[in-house]
DNA sequence: TTGTAGGCGTTATCAC
DNA sequence: GTGATAACGCCTACAA
């Protein structure tokens, strides 16, 4: 490996020059700076991130940790997230699994963004609690060195299962995630809120797990006990999809005998005939905000909890109820 | 920050003594083995990655870097590498974009698995002249420090071209990749050898991407000059669900008008009514392969390259020409 | 403008 | 078994 000492040997000069010309400070003469840049070059001279970084204290590189590498929510959201940690200098790494945990602790990292459950509440406050900086966008947590971005799930919610009862549904499923899903469980709590304070509608709650095969059992509960049209939200488009396959399979047609709305507006549902209603916001602005936020923090900055807001979309997967219809005649 | 030396302060012994404790060396006593862990764990210590980066000249960390963070194919792909990483005691991270190569360089990672032609030939051979250790999974690249671990994509497409040949199509679309993409020339020329060696076929080829507007616009196309049924090989399976998904919103059906072979196998096809025709490989195997390959070679064992191998799924979205089910008649 | 020297946190080679 | 001590590659007062 060859190190500023090679380049000094090599350039008659000491190592401390060489440092100055490198990192281009104005107390070294243009002369010798432009010999010393040849001389590195011609020997290939790459400097050490980890000597750097024992020294400066610092990676300049930011992780995130998903759950998975799978899952339909992550491309836009790194994609945001990249494109504001290079401007600012960062590079971003992808990490995933008990076993990167220690890049925070160890300090391989400058900060962490935090999408995966597998990093318990107390774990992030132990973290937090050593001075290491966190942006968590699955939770709420509160410390002053963690930081929430959240997505609006109880207006997402909200929005979507009101669009359900102003159709005319009078028979509403709702297909949830995982018991310990954040995302789930606020959804879930704004569901109920309107249940409450809605009459004459029969509220039907299927456990589901945020994945295309929660939505396939969830469809065929369905269609088990179909009497008649009913609505459906799936708290997520992936289970949604799910749901939409499996009913394929058979006589009923979603946004006639069944009505289906789901939660994110991944990609897909744009492909899907008929075109599913969802709740949409802007992934790539969640990561782009979630690494603005991280990086404040690291630069000394004092921020707020921020919030990504979301607005529904109406998809002919959701038709207003035949009741409704007929009453309307 | 604590560090072995505030260890060693309140254990009353030597910082080498407290390396030895905390590395599980045989050459300390139980005794002050258990009080300097017992010290350690109460002072919160944790070891600085950079430091023993710095020393050890190896971080345990292998990098993989994809052209982009979207892509169905990624999933398994990276929980393969995963796997086999971690049981190496290696750490996976997963970089995207120009600014991350420095990584490899920089020695932030022990090597490097590349699927992303952001790197070009040059860039990889210089940093394997370097003696960096480096997997390629889209490329062709000789180097005793590189080692290719490819999709069989040859017989892949040889496989589902012949497909359809044999179904007795005598109208074939080929949706192609970017013209830069290592899979969709390899692909296209399996392609071509079939052709050649067939008669009283027309092929046709489209321009395509590898991504799902790709094959919508491919989808406008056939439909365009559709004269009597057809088949289409898109040279993945995204381009195949884009043409699906176009072709949904016209009378033509898949199966009947349009008979479709993709290739990939993503998760979502088999969810696809009908079901798609195309070209299966291990997307968990290719990533471990790859994983396997690369901590060989970083613990300079010799390796010979390795191939993926695959098969054809018959799927419903490809039928018999109805020419040739005339004929059988 | 350049050089000297100390230190970042670890590991490893010596002595004792 | 334990303790000095010298690296690893880089940065940065401070001195010259």
């Amino acid at each position: 490996m060859v190190s500023i000492k090679d380049i000094a040997k090599k350039a008659g000069v000491s190592i401390s020059t060489v440092s100055y010309a490198l990192n281009g400070s104005s107390k070294v003469t243009d002369e010798t700076r432009s010999k010393i840049l040849a001389i590195a070059k011609e020997l290939n001279y790459v400097p050490n991130a980890a000597a750097r970084s024992l020294k400066k204290r610092e990676s300049r590189i930011i992780g995130v940790f998903l759950t998975d590498f799978k899952g339909d929510v992550y491309g836009d959201l790194l994609d945001g997230m990249k494109e504001v940690c290079n401007a600012q200098g960062y590079d971003l790494i992808v990490c995933s699994g008990k076993q990167a945990h220690r890049m925070l602790p160890e300090r391989m990292i400058d900060g962490a963004i935090i999408l995966d459950h597998a990093f318990t509440n107390a774990e992030l406050l132990k973290y937090a609690e050593r001075n290491h900086k966190i942006v968590v966008l699955d939770r709420e947590l509160e410390h002053p060195n963690i930081n929430q971005v959240l997505l609006d799930n109880k207006a997402g919610a909200t929005l979507a299962t009101e669009f359900l009862v102003e159709q005319g549904h009078k028979k509403i499923y709702i297909v949830t995630g995982p018991d310990d899903s954040f995302d789930s469980i606020q959804r879930m709590k704004a569901v109920k809120m309107v249940a409450d304070r809605t009459e004459d509608v029969e509220w039907i709650e299927i456990p589901g797990d945020f994945k295309k095969s929660g939505g396939e059992r969830a469809a065929e509960r369905v269609i088990g006990e179909y009497t008649g049209p009913a609505a459906v939200f799936c708290l997520n488009d992936e289970m949604a999809i799910g749901f939409c396959n499996r009913l394929a399979e058979t006589d009923y047609r979603i946004g006639e005998h069944v009505h289906l709305i789901g939660f994110d507006n991944i990609e897909l549902t744009s492909y899907m005939q008929p075109r599913l209603a969802t709740i949409n916001y802007s992934k790539r602005k969640w990561g782009a905000l979630a690494s603005e936020q991280l990086i404040k923090i690291l630069s000394g900055e004092e921020v707020e909890h921020e919030r990504i807001y979301v607005t529904l979309i109406k998809g002919e997967s959701v038709g207003k109820s035949a009741r409704q219809v007929n009453v309307a005649r």
